[in-house]
DNA sequence: AAAACCTGTGCAAACGATTGCAGAGCATAT
DNA sequence: ATATGCTCTGCAATCGTTTGCACAGGTTTT
């Protein structure tokens, strides 16, 4: 990699003065403090040489590195791509470069990983792959790392967040079923580790009761994580637990899929037979057979939020914690019908 | 962020020697030259203490990063997603961080991410976003950054490059078809700067040739993106031109995706009417309707495999670039069937 | 006219590592 | 016994910035 030749003595050199007035030139904050005419010549001296500043230099004297680690489960999993994408939308507008890491929902993986991202000395981290309790997440607290949640929150609410609101979102969804006409819908939930599996499953429950519907354990089953797999084998335990519902309603949209598959290979068709919800309408869940009725969850809007907030944060580190929750909007498909 | 406090230095007052006698015990390459005692003390002392290399510093001064940058027109496209997936996972194992950058597909952002990457002395990049003639990859080579193209490809084969066998892909599709028993396949094609779309387009007409069908420019339709609704419009130019065909290959799946949007506002129904084959085999293609018969392009690999090219390249500058294709192979779904 | 204060600049010390060079100590060759 | 070489360690410079401090010169206050 070429380096970028010309430093701030160059520059120095050839107006003429020391390299300490060529920095304070150059340096918005400090610009007040050079004659007007010199600061002439020295900015256009340096763009003249094309002058880039050493990161490494800078970093090293402020220990700020202009840079953010984000901590996703996975990248390829389109509930999650939206959101770096958010987040790099609005950190590169401001300077700032983003370090992505995969962690594929293993705890020593995420630990690695901010100790990757602390070694390094980001300015603040992203963090999609919280749980309700979350030690690293403690420690990143009283480290004084500046940190925020997405998508995701833990019990700590000391810890600023920007997430869906998951448990209106999950009571809307009850309330359109019922309104179809249905009494008894199953629910399949997401790892009650995770807010987001916790609250909306809570969604679920208020919803009930909003539509004065009794809740029943035996019409609700739990998955392990949040993958088209796991609801497979969850609708599979439903429906062969002899209960009579009429919809399901899944903790998100993977798991909507797994339910789909189960639906199919028992010959029984979606939206028809049985009503199926998911949650997040991520990337093509309109496209799915039949397109999937679901609660959108502004992901975009969550990383790009997210980023503010910890850009605030950066800037004054007095800021206190924030929680954001961007409201989710339920998109009517074909999934959904009145009950058979 | 807290700063890792213990330096050399302190190291070396604590063990009574000269820090550099420390940076050399520490450093697998130059621990030969320290006494093996003394060698002991020191990392003994070094993990005691919770020793962590400032890399600022370290940088400053060998101008090495430990870091590369990716470019992708889309973090979001299914298509990219596992690219960086695949990179991620072999440069997280050699102790490389990953910084990416999604470019929309905008030049003067990709060239803004590019200089912004030299400007951080990343050590390498793996670029996903390069066109068949491309002056900012022209400008990397001369400047002499390692760096390696994903997905496509310049014409200037001095790069070092890996992609999927395009051409036999294109060909093989086209086998498969007439195998079935079409005679007058339509093409939707990619964007013809980009390498993607300009091989594809090269396999379908040499699948005409090997299976003595012969070419007819009235059944091609050029798109000037690789999305859904490009495909959507020439799909909708195609059949408005009257012209008789019994399937349609696109240039990949989200053009695919568009195809299939069409055929339904018409009425045609996919797989029976009219036979569509994608490429790529990108995330949820077996979930469309109906499932889409595609190439499947291996990006997970494609992405490992250009990091650890990258890799070869930053540890000897002297290897010689090297490009690698991936065979892809074909995926036969509901999509594609006996000509109606 | 002296005292007090600004304002703008330079000097030099950091930040925390790496590394060429010099030299101390000791073993081997002459 | 001297010369030669080798191995290990320390010294100090360096990478390119930022920033506290000193100070020169000019302005304002008394």
């Amino acid at each position: 990699m070429a380096s970028s030749r010309v430093t701030l003595r160059d520059i120095a050199e050839e107006v003429g003065v020391n390299p300490s007035t060529v920095s304070r030139a150059l340096n918005p904050k400090t610009r007040g403090m050079v004659t007007g005419e010199i600061a002439r010549q020295i900015t256009e001296a340096a763009d003249r040489m094309g002058y880039r500043p050493n990161p490494f230099a800078y970093s090293l004297r402020t220990n700020r590195s202009f840079t953010v680690g984000v901590l996703v489960p996975d990248l390829t999993n389109p509930a999650f791509a939206p959101i770096i994408k958010g987040i790099d939308n609005v950190l590169e507008a401001s300077g700032y470069s983003v370090m992505v890491a995969n962690t594929d929902n293993v705890a020593e993986r995420e630990r690695r990983n901010v100790d990757k991202f602390r070694e390094r000395h980001v300015d603040g981290l992203v963090i999609a792959t919280a749980r309700r309790h979350d030690p690293l997440i403690d420690e990143c607290r009283t480290e004084g790392t500046p940190l925020v949640l997405a998508v995701r929150k833990t019990t700590d609410s000391d810890i600023s967040s920007v997430v869906s609101d998951e448990v209106t979102g999950g009571e809307t969804i009850m309330s359109h079923l019922a309104q179809l006409g249905h009494r008894r819908v199953a629910y399949i939930a997401g790892p009650q580790e995770l807010s987001t599996g916790f609250e909306r499953h809570q969604g679920y429950v208020r919803g009930l009761n909003a539509n004065n519907l009794e809740y029943d354990a035996g019409l609700v089953e739990f998955c392990d994580a949040f993958t088209e797999e796991e609801g497979r084998r969850a609708a599979s335990r439903l429906l062969a637990s002899g209960r009579d519902f009429t919809a399901i309603v899944a903790a998100n949209d993977m798991i909507a899929i797994g339910i789909y598959d189960e639906l199919q290979t028992k010959g029984l068709v979606c939206g028809k037979d049985i009503s199926v919800v998911g949650y997040d309408d991520m990337l093509f869940s309109s496209k799915f057979d039949p397109p999937l009725t679901t609660m959108h969850s502004p992901l975009l809007d969550i990383g790009a939020e997210a980023a503010r907030i910890l850009l605030e944060r950066i800037e004054d580190p007095e800021t206190p914690p924030r929680s954001v929750k961007m409201t989710p909007e339920l998109i009517l498909r074909k999934s959904t019908g009145k009950p058979a």
